[in-house]
DNA sequence: CGGCTTTGACCGGCGC
DNA sequence: GCGCCGGTCAAAGCCG
């Protein structure tokens, strides 16, 4: 399906329409246009993807592509690199979001439909020779007379073939771009009510409310801001901020920034002058955390949330759709291999950092630890990652801060994180910088979108990493903490805020409700940005926020439920710790979950 | 020449 | 107080 937009078929409408789903889900749906435009994602040219595909389609027991298909990396040399500087060599995890036609083989109603997989193969063969763009002349644009009668033939029936699977295809496409607009309105709707909410019960915080009602009104926009999401969260948190121009950094309301705000940005001191950092120059944040004994317990007590992602990779680097410039490199204990240190540049004064490790234990496997928000809007490809890390640490913050036992809220975060699979992440509210390790390494079966198995392996480690990133398992991601967040929102929306110091829980847990939702919705156009499988990763999508929006009462029995049966480790990260284990070796230990 | 990487030095937290 | 360790800085060099 995907595959076809990488088509030049633009001269036919009706066959381009509903082709772009990367293109679509670039925006949001009020934005969007019928009118296809390749040229929104370039990407969707790069034959890297369509290897995946086809890699995908292998491995699903299906039958290989037809030779056809073989010919399709005609575009090897295929430079759309929205990137203007990705690494070489990077592990692309975000491009197949692209296609991954491979979702749609593995899917069994498709896999059983003879006709399904003649129409793909048909469309990676059209692909190849362009031909299908001719649906009102039977004229070959090849045509040199030669053709023979079967040939045309053959040529029509595949045309007819096409043309349904391009009906069904349109048909399909505009049944979800209603849904997303169902849920966006509905979510607008949800939105607008907690503000009155809220409004009723703010009363002498004027100046917060104001923030807040600015907040909401932005969020009742989909933005394509990975911080839809945390915009809320931080402008309410941050009565002094009211900016919401670029230079934000501070959208560090959020949890994550919060506490780079507390710990990361404080002042360093160097070459013995004090030397505030620009990210807390503004004054902002460490005076407000100061101001009150409950703040300061939160400080105490807050800790920097990180995500990790565990994937295998020959790739240096995998490629997030960020740009990232290294700082340092170090030797970790207990891990031979260096440690490098990124953070992004995508835009000045970006919080967001991460670090890279191979693991000591099984060297194909790398380790990205991403750490903060980014205080700027993100290109599609780096949505996915960022929506999936800012939510997922949000979660993990909110539910490790709102208890006395981290653990406890680890397990429960684990098993409300991945209901699924207990062994592909890991949550670690124990160390001092509360990780949510995603190991992708495993055999994974993320909700209702089954992949053979060993996919997320490199299948090609000889080849150039950003082909092989159809390999990355990482747009599962979004999709993962869609339900992640779904689950979340079952608990009381138990967040890091800042408003701790005004001890209102209702507010609290409005405010954790709507910023659950906001991440819902956050992580559900991420999950929608980064899976290729529109109709599988929009019915997630849409499944974690009708659910979550139905089932708040559930929340807290799941949430007291803590008896967990899944087992959980809760290792990971010990960023200070002399105990021996790094937080990368200790996720290396994941793997043997 | 600007941006990036490299790499040694520095800093703060923590345990002993 | 000291040493270890993780994290960061920034000068130097590299590269397109």
């Amino acid at each position: 399906m995907a595959k076809l937009s990488g088509l030049s078929i633009d001269s036919d409408p009706n066959i381009s329409f509903s082709l772009h789903i990367p293109t679509v889900l670039n925006s949001f749906p009020e934005q969007q246009d019928t009118k296809p435009n390749i040229n929104n994602n370039k990407s969707n040219y790069c034959p890297k993807l369509s290897l995946s595909a086809m890699d995908d389609a292998s491995t699903a027991n299906m039958s290989p592509p037809p030779p056809t298909a073989i010919q399709f990396p005609v575009n090897l040399n295929c430079s759309h690199d929205e990137h203007p500087r990705r690494v070489i060599g990077e592990m692309d995890f975000f491009a197949e979001k692209n296609f991954k036609l491979a979702a749609e083989v593995d899917d069994p109603d498709h896999a059983n439909d003879p006709i399904d997989r003649t129409a793909l193969e048909l469309n990676v063969n059209t692909g190849l020779n362009l031909l299908t763009t001719n649906t009102s002349s039977d004229q070959s644009t090849v045509d040199d007379g030669i053709s023979s009668n079967m040939e045309d033939k053959r040529a029509k029936n595949e045309l007819a073939v096409l043309q349904v699977e391009l009906e069904r295809m349109n048909t399909e496409n505009q049944r979800l771009r209603e849904m997303l607009r169902q849920v966006t309105t509905n979510y607008s709707t949800v939105q607008k009510h907690l503000v009155t909410l809220m409004q009723q019960q703010q009363d002498g915080k004027g100046e917060k409310t104001e923030e807040q009602k600015k907040s909401n009104l932005e969020l009742t926009v989909p933005r394509q801001f990975m911080d839809l999401g945390l915009a809320a969260e931080a402008e309410t948190e941050e009565p002094s901020l009211s900016s919401t121009e670029g230079r934000s950094q501070d959208r560090s309301g959020s949890p994550i920034a919060a506490e780079v705000a507390s710990k990361d940005f404080r002042p360093r001191k160097r070459g013995g002058s004090e030397e505030v950092r620009e990210d807390s120059s503004d004054g902002n944040k460490v005076p407000r955390f100061n101001s009150s004994k409950t703040v300061d317990q939160t400080e105490a007590t807050m800790r920097k949330a990180r995500v990790s992602v565990r994937a295998r990779s020959e790739a240096p680097m995998i490629t997030d759709g960020c740009q990232w410039r290294k700082y340092g490199q170090k030797m970790a204990k207990g891990n031979p291999c260096p440690r490098a240190y990124y953070r992004c540049t995508m835009a000045a004064g970006c919080p967001v950092r991460k670090q890279v490790q191979r693991c000591a234990e099984d060297r194909t496997i790398l380790i990205t630890t991403y750490e903060g928000n980014h205080n700027h809007p993100l290109p599609p490809a780096a949505m996915a990652m960022a929506s999936t890390t800012s939510s997922a640490a949000r979660m993990l913050l909110s539910g490790s801060m709102s208890s006395a036992d981290g653990l406890m809220n680890s397990n429960f975060l684990t098993r409300t994180l991945l209901p699924c699979s207990s062994s592909m992440a890991t949550i670690s509210a124990s160390a001092p910088f509360p990780t949510v390790t995603l190991d992708l390494t495993q055999t994974p079966n993320p909700l209702q979108f089954p992949r053979p198995e060993g996919q997320f392996q490199v299948p090609f480690p000889n080849t150039p990493p950003h082909r092989n990133s159809h390999a990355s398992p990482l747009p599962l991601l979004p999709q993962i903490f869609g339900q992640a967040l779904y689950n979340q929102s079952k608990f009381s929306g138990l967040q890091m805020s800042h408003d701790i110091e005004q001890p209102q829980m209702n507010h609290q847990l409005q405010q954790g409700q709507q910023n659950s939702l906001a991440d819902t919705v956050n992580a559900a156009t991420a999950a929608i940005a980064a899976d290729p499988n529109f109709t599988a990763a929009l019915a997630a999508a849409i499944t974690s926020i009708i659910e979550s929006s139905h089932t708040s009462n559930v929340a807290n029995n799941n949430g007291a439920n803590l008896t967990s049966t899944t087992t959980t480790t809760t290792t990971t990260t010990s960023n200070s710790n002399s105990n021996g284990n790094n937080k990368i070796s200790n996720s290396s230990s994941f793997a043997a979950n």
